[in-house]
RNA sequence: UGGGGCGUCGCCAAGUGGUAAGGCUCGAGACUUUGGAUCUCGCAUUCGGGGGUUCGAAUCCUCCCGCCCCAACCA
């Protein structure tokens, strides 16, 4: 969206590369996808002059998700790499399903993910006027007509698709009458639902959507935006063909759904003879394994209670996502790597995954937390003894410096890095051996001491002086390197580990997507224990709590009680073996 | 059943008549003070199936099969 940006944007230029020049690590210089030839070509042969308007427009009745990021990286994305632009424009034609909380988290969901749209946020509402004209012109033109049947009988005289379906009796009421009953349909002289305004096109057309769709209905509802000024509202079809011409977009991309509704939005622009007839562009819809993706099942899944809300750290929303810790840049990426194309398929989350360990890789600082505590006394090490050990803060980047780790003589390590009884592969902590506390020195096992009931308590171990910082001086090898966490210094914090909310692959195939929900999606870990460095860790920023994964403060985190998300795992090479081998 | 689409590796996805890119996953190895990262190597004689055209087809023709969307006064 910057300056730079778009004046980096040449010929091959299509894909990553977002704002902020985000996605480095993504595909170079990849091919173009379906869509982006087509507008390539259009901009070569003059279409439209050279330029590119897009629009991203979501209806205001829920929270975005991973599959609208897909869409706007797409509109957003083609804007800038072919020197356009891309409007916000909010589909608000139907008050009863619309509310300003969802226009305002949109925006800012929008945003977040790395998009402007500058000064250019519009409604479908802002055009209610304009659109009612249009309305009127069709109907003394003859090319719409008051209709006055029941609901019911509408969807019965359309037909089903093997036949042709019926006119109706109101079909040939002149315009003078059909635009008297118009005028008094928004001026309120009717009931819901009493007469609705339908264009006249082929009743008998294998397209439903051209057999005399509606385009106005009555609808007393207070609208989020025009309030209780209007009393007929336009559907779809009507208002999004029209608003896309009113801000002279040159491509409408949506999704396959609406392949079979282009005619019918062709019709639209080339009765009311306007002057910029957008080209719609239908692409495949994100879908994704082991999650849903339908607005309707996920408001379910907040009103019921199935999670916290919308921001809830399991759920595909863009606030879910953010509040667990993902990043704009890993989407973005995500979304690249995904393509664009006209095949319906599932991705699955593994990219998205690994798009997110890609990122936090380069970026998040590292940083050691026990997540279940096991004790480790140094017998030999002096009782009151401090030392400042000094850790770096990420190897794969220099600059983010070095920090120092309090280390003494009780320790917290993670229970599972000690078997007692270990298998073969097993390289950690285990009676009698030695490994590395990492950036310390090494340590060896010299007894386990358990309590009554046999669980095993603390380790006492020895350590060697000579290695302090984790290198033996006569070249001897360790097989293991454990974190670690000074028992006096350490930070008490909750920490939340998250699994997929649905454990079958796709949850919507089932008559009861519930009955996947996975009962084990998050597991509250209690008394973990962070390295000081830590404390007051700013909410949402990413951490890798190294060995095991990264993570970010919560929403809810405070500075008594920090409560840490975490985002993904570490990819765990030994679990995988483990799970492999039985 | 009418209309509209889609079928290339387990999952995405290039390929547009010249002899199957890439990413993810997975497997093997190297390296490693994160069993992380990185690095090497391997992973479709075959493109839903059958015919045909052609010196040559995933790409053209043809028939068949499969899957998805559409009968809201939702978007």
């Amino acid at each position: 969206m910057s300056e730079e940006d778009e004046a980096a944007i040449g010929s091959d230029a299509r894909r990553g590369s977002g704002p902020g020049g985000a996605a480095e690590g993504a595909a170079d210089s990849a091919a173009a996808d379906f869509i982006r030839e087509r507008i390539a070509a259009d901009q070569a042969s003059g279409k439209w002059g050279g330029a590119v308007r897009t629009r991203f427009p979501p209806e205001p009745n829920g929270y975005l998700h991973i599959g609208h990021a897909k869409s706007i990286c797409l509109n957003f994305g083609v804007a800038e790499e072919f020197g356009g632009s891309c409007n916000l424009r909010f589909d608000d034609t139907n008050p009863v399903k619309e509310d300003v909380e969802y226009v305002d988290s949109i925006q800012d969901d929008v945003r977040w993910l790395g998009f402007d749209w500058e000064d250019r946020l519009y409604f479908a509402s802002d055009y209610f006027e304009q659109l009612y004209e249009f309305a009127e012109r069709l109907i003394r033109d003859g090319k719409a007509y008051v209709d006055s049947l029941q609901r019911e009988q509408v969807g019965e005289y359309r037909g089903p698709w093997n036949e042709p379906g019926k006119e109706s009796p109101y079909r040939d009421r002149s315009a003078e009458e059909s635009l008297d009953l118009f005028r008094r349909m928004r001026a309120g002289e009717f009931e819901d639902g009493e007469h609705v305004l339908r264009a006249r096109i082929d009743m008998t057309s294998g397209n439903m959507n051209l057999r005399d769709p509606v385009l106005y209905r009555i609808r007393r509802a207070h609208h989020h935006r025009t309030g209780d000024r209007w009393c007929i509202y336009p559907m779809y079809d009507f208002a999004h063909a029209l608003s896309d011409s009113l801000e002279g977009i040159t491509h409408s991309l949506c999704t396959l759904e609406f392949e079979d509704h282009r005619p019918l939005y062709d019709w639209f622009l080339e009765q009311l003879e306007v002057d910029v007839h957008s080209q719609q562009i239908e692409f495949a819809r994100l879908n994704v394994n082991y999650t849903i993706l339908s607005k309707r099942r996920l408001l379910q899944l907040v009103e019921d209670g199935d999670v916290e809300g919308w921001d809830d750290p399991r759920m595909p929303t863009l606030r879910g996502m953010r509040r667990r810790g993902y990043t704009p840049e890993a989407i973005r990426d995500f979304c690249t790597r995904v393509g664009i194309t006209k095949r319906k398929g599932t991705v699955d989350v593994g990219l998205l995954e690994h798009c997110q360990r890609d990122h936090l890789n380069r970026v998040a600082p590292r940083a050691m937390a026990v997540l279940r505590p096991l004790k480790l006394v140094i017998e030999n090490y002096p009782e009151d003894q401090v030392e400042e050990l000094e850790a770096i803060n990420n190897p794969e980047d220099p600059s983010a410096g070095t920090r120092k780790v309090p280390f003494s003589r009780e320790l917290f390590i993670e229970r599972e890095d000690f078997m007692e009884d270990p298998p073969k592969k097993f390289f950690r902590l285990a009676p009698g051996r030695e490994v590395r506390l990492r950036y310390a020195y090494f340590v060896t096992c010299r007894e386990v001491v358990k309590d009554a009931a046999g669980e095993i308590v603390e380790l006492r171990c020895t350590y060697d002086p000579e290695t302090r910082g984790g290198d033996a001086p006569d070249g001897r090898r360790v097989k293991a390197t454990l974190h670690w966490v000074s028992a006096a210094h350490a930070r008490t914090a909750e920490v939340r580990l998250y699994d997929r909310l649905f454990q079958v692959e796709d949850p919507s195939a089932l008559e009861d997507f519930k009955q996947a929900l996975n009962p084990d999606s998050v597991e509250v870990l209690r008394g973990c224990r962070l390295e000081p460095s830590l404390t007051g860790h700013p909410v949402g920023a990413n951490v890798q709590f190294e060995r095991q994964g990264y993570f970010c403060p919560d929403t809810t985190s405070t500075a008594e009680e920090p409560v840490w998300n975490r985002t993904v795992s570490l990819r765990d090479s030994w679990a995988r073996a483990q799970k492999r081998g039985g």
